[in-house]
DNA sequence: GCTAATTTTGTAGCGATTACAAAACAGTTA
DNA sequence: TAACTGTTTTGTAATCGCTACAAAATTAGC
């Protein structure tokens, strides 16, 4: 793991409140658990994770939660896979992400320098986004047969 | 532009042929679309496209012969956006693309130096995607006020 | 031209997401 | 405490991209 994460309760609640977002227990649950752990969570996954503690938990407030969240700053949607979103806490410190597809888990990865450099002129940068998918090292042993040539 | 394409229809046939693909008018039209044109389209505007020149064009058969196509390793999925997938032509030389989100325009970059350099040992890298979003030459004059810092 | 295999087509269905309105809740003031 | 106001949550219905599947059309080999 290139990176372990741990926020109290407190702490999340402080960062909500500093960027204008308003608290709830939903809220914090949602953003507790994008925060921490490394799982880079979709909607549906949260949703799950979360409705034993919240009996009457509704989909919709797990989406609410997370446009809020994103829309103020704390978090980062990764649109790795088509079909659904996936859902990381936004650091300072740029990162990049592996996804296993042997396992699908996705890892974070330092981000390789001079990204922004390639951009060409006049282009005025945003986001950037590195998703690098193969086989992580517990699947690479098992599918050495699945690895062709990389593929940009 | 980062780089112009122009196929004939018989590079392509002959393209198609080679990597497995059996001939057919409709799967022709497809590959020549996303081959040709620097839309990187998605299946949805590879139909509407298309439905003029083949009336009868089903949904279904431009998912057929971009799976196809895929599993035959001459075009590339680009999973930029959740939703829906683009797609683009599988060239031999790596490039990154850029997503305008002003205008929404998918332009084609070189690809940075030393990515796979950064992976961690122990990863085996199977496809690279560097997908970096801002504003084009064209939306940048216009909407400056929405630059933010460069979010990773 | 006949037969078998492939391709195309159309319909029905699925899963993630969004729209929307009603219900529940929280904070403020009287 | 009660009433008022704005916010949040909830549940239902609908949308959208895509997939499954079977029937119809087309193609290729004989």
């Amino acid at each position: 793991m290139y990176k372990d994460r741990a926020f109290t309760e407190n702490q999340l609640a402080e960062m909500m409140h500093t960027h204008g977002v308003r608290l709830s227990a939903q809220r914090i649950a949602v953003f507790s658990y994008v925060a921490n752990g490394k799982l880079h969570p979709s909607a549906e996954e949260i949703f799950t994770a979360l409705s034993p503690i919240f009996p009457s938990l509704s989909r919709t407030t797990v989406y609410n939660s997370l446009h809020l969240l994103k829309d103020k700053g704390l978090i980062r949607e990764l649109e790795i896979q088509s079909g659904f979103i996936r859902y990381d806490l936004r650091l300072q410190e740029a990162h990049s992400h592996f996804i296993c597809t042997g396992c699908g888990r996705i890892t974070d990865m330092p981000m390789p320098a001079g990204i922004a450099d390639a951009v060409l002129p006049d282009y005025a940068v945003g986001s950037v986004d590195v998703f690098i998918k193969g086989l992580c090292p517990d699947c690479k042993g098992r599918r050495k047969k699945d690895l062709k040539q990389i593929i940009y």
